[in-house]
DNA sequence: ATTTACGGGACCTATTTGGTCCGATATAGT
DNA sequence: ACTATATCGGACCAAATAGGTCCCGTAAAT
């Protein structure tokens, strides 16, 4: 499906909610699923996931947890995507060539690269300290330039 | 996952087919499936879909087979995923409100609604006719102007 | 009447998802 | 040293989804 996995969802929210009150202390699985009201496992399970990735350190032991291991400022919502969900490719011929069998007789194969490449581009421009940040403030519906501008022969 | 399942790949290309090679006859799915290089059954059950849903008009009985029912300069990319994969949402909370448990007290609901609409709009700005039009022409892979512009703090 | 082809299903299997649980290890405090 | 608290690294499981096949009914052309 066109979506994002329950992993991967719950994984920004809690990136977000990291973000969100900066603090000296790491926050353990525990705290972090009582205040999303998220299952304790998943949660960890996520965390987990997130810290072996290198976006979250750890501290093991009594009064351990995690904290966030990089700016939020410079942390792409891309960049949690393809870390909870692996690499980010709309079709399987946008994630390089030699995967699809139809390549050589494929006639889109081009096109779908490139949509890939602005949508990808898109998640790359926000970063997790937009997400904490914006409550729907600066962002157009609809954006005054088009994004896409494949050569469109001179039509009207 | 964040990706499009097979059937609606296939039915983009199947549509690029029917779109690349303008035919007053109708073609029928064994000659589709055929030149696409794909199991005739499969081809089969996605066309019959997008002939429900009003992307392609059938003719039946011998002769008969699909023919574009739209005209493909007007047929977004967006929609050919609607209509095989269901309303294109991120997440569960973009598709609107209500949906998720968490509503009250998640604090990326509207930003993740906001990246919602600007990958829609970029799949909103795509046609069909672009796709077959196009093999890597005029697409920028860094669009120069901000496509995403949440409100930030006046940062550096 | 026969052939061709769509229409509408049911149906099946493999994979992915969403989620739980457990033992091992590391750390802080007593 | 002992204990309580965490993460770490797995295995594990049920349910949903995806991917794909097959069949029967019906419409149209010859």
């Amino acid at each position: 499906m066109f979506k994002l996995s329950k992993t991967t969802d719950y994984g920004i929210v809690l990136m977000a909610q990291l973000a969100s009150e900066p603090s000296p202390v790491p926050q353990n699985a525990r705290e972090l699923a009582a205040c999303s009201d998220l299952p304790v496992p998943m949660v960890s399970k996520i965390l987990k996931a997130l810290a072996k990735e290198g976006l979250l350190s750890s501290q093991r032991g009594s009064k351990g947890g995690y904290s966030l291991a990089r700016d939020p400022e410079d942390l792409p919502v891309a960049e949690m995507i393809r870390v909870l969900e692996g690499p980010l490719a709309l079709t399987d011929c946008a994630v390089g060539p030699a995967v699809c069998s139809h390549e050589s007789r494929c006639a889109v194969r081009e096109p779908w690269q490139q949509i890939n490449r602005v949508v990808e581009r898109a998640l790359e421009d926000v970063t997790l300290a937009d997400l904490v940040r914006g409550q729907g403030t600066g962002l157009p519906s609809s954006p005054s330039s088009p994004m896409l501008q494949i050569d469109r022969s001179p039509t009207s």
